[in-house]
DNA sequence: GTTAAATATTTCGATATCGATTCACTCGAT
DNA sequence: ATCGAGTGAATCGATATCGAAATATTTAAC
């Protein structure tokens, strides 16, 4: 439950913290967009392909998981890929509510061409920070990306 | 530049950094807009809101900047946020390219409403890390978001 | 076996988002 | 005075995004 007016000490810290966590979001996402872009894909497309490539063929809510978005959403995402022949639709035989999708060959591909820009964009980034400090963040994001409500 | 194939306990690093950054920035999120969408508006409606509450009246690319997003983008934002009669444009007459938004007296009742519930999201959000750790983690994600390539 | 609940996907309507382009306007150089 | 570069905003086309409702299908309960 909200606590309020527990002190504005703490309301400054929770809204800086917030302020540069989303810059610094920003500032990550603009270096892989240039990756991703460089490729015509949007970042939930390369998450997308790039979740199939490493995980194998799955099914569009665990997609939508993956990459953090909705299930609605992930049909528009499939679509588009689909129509430039990067992945495909597969229902399954046992139980016809799911549809599985499946990398083609161009779509592996194309991954594995731009999966590694992708990367080299991040390590770039997070070369503001040492190896240690990497770490850190990472550990105190997942602190915050885990705790429930 | 890019520093390939530099090892990949330091690609690793970077992967691992860049997916809890975005998992936690999704989980903050998610706290927020509960208390955005209560007032029926979004992340970036809400964010123009409270900059031109905070900051007194700006023109579009200023708002752009604030809320992270681009300049082509907030002429939709404001749009929508005209057409509930939260904000107002005013055309400069010094110079007539320049479209300053002012926030409707309905506006900044709304801001001053539901602003201290947002924080309270906030602060609640970020209660899973110590206030060390938050200040740790807004200067981590700091230098992330100033650094230039 | 038929019905009810649960689940996977799709569809729909609204908004967001970007980048490119266009339009309007200012201002400096000629 | 006027032309051209620069700038602020609006517009356009494509994609993303959400939540809610609709559709199809399975599975559990009876």
């Amino acid at each position: 439950m909200a606590t309020r007016h527990q002190g504005s000490a703490a309301e400054k810290r929770a809204l800086d913290a917030s302020i540069e966590l989303r810059r610094a979001v920003n500032a990550v996402s603009l270096r892989e967009n240039e990756a991703m872009r460089a490729a015509g894909l949007t970042e939930s497309q390369f998450g997308a392909l790039e979740a199939l490539h490493h995980l194998g063929p799955l099914c569009q809510h665990e997609l939508a998981g993956k990459v953090l978005k909705s299930a609605g959403n992930m049909t528009t995402v499939v679509d588009n890929l689909e129509r430039r022949g990067l992945v495909e639709r597969r229902r399954d035989r046992e139980d016809r509510r799911v549809v599985t999708i499946h990398l083609t060959d161009r779509g592996r591909d194309l991954v594995r061409e731009v999966f590694p820009r992708v990367v080299d964009a991040l390590v770039d980034a997070f070369s503001a920070l040492s190896a240690r400090e990497q770490q850190q963040l990472a550990a105190l994001c997942r602190r915050l990306g885990t705790s429930e409500s």
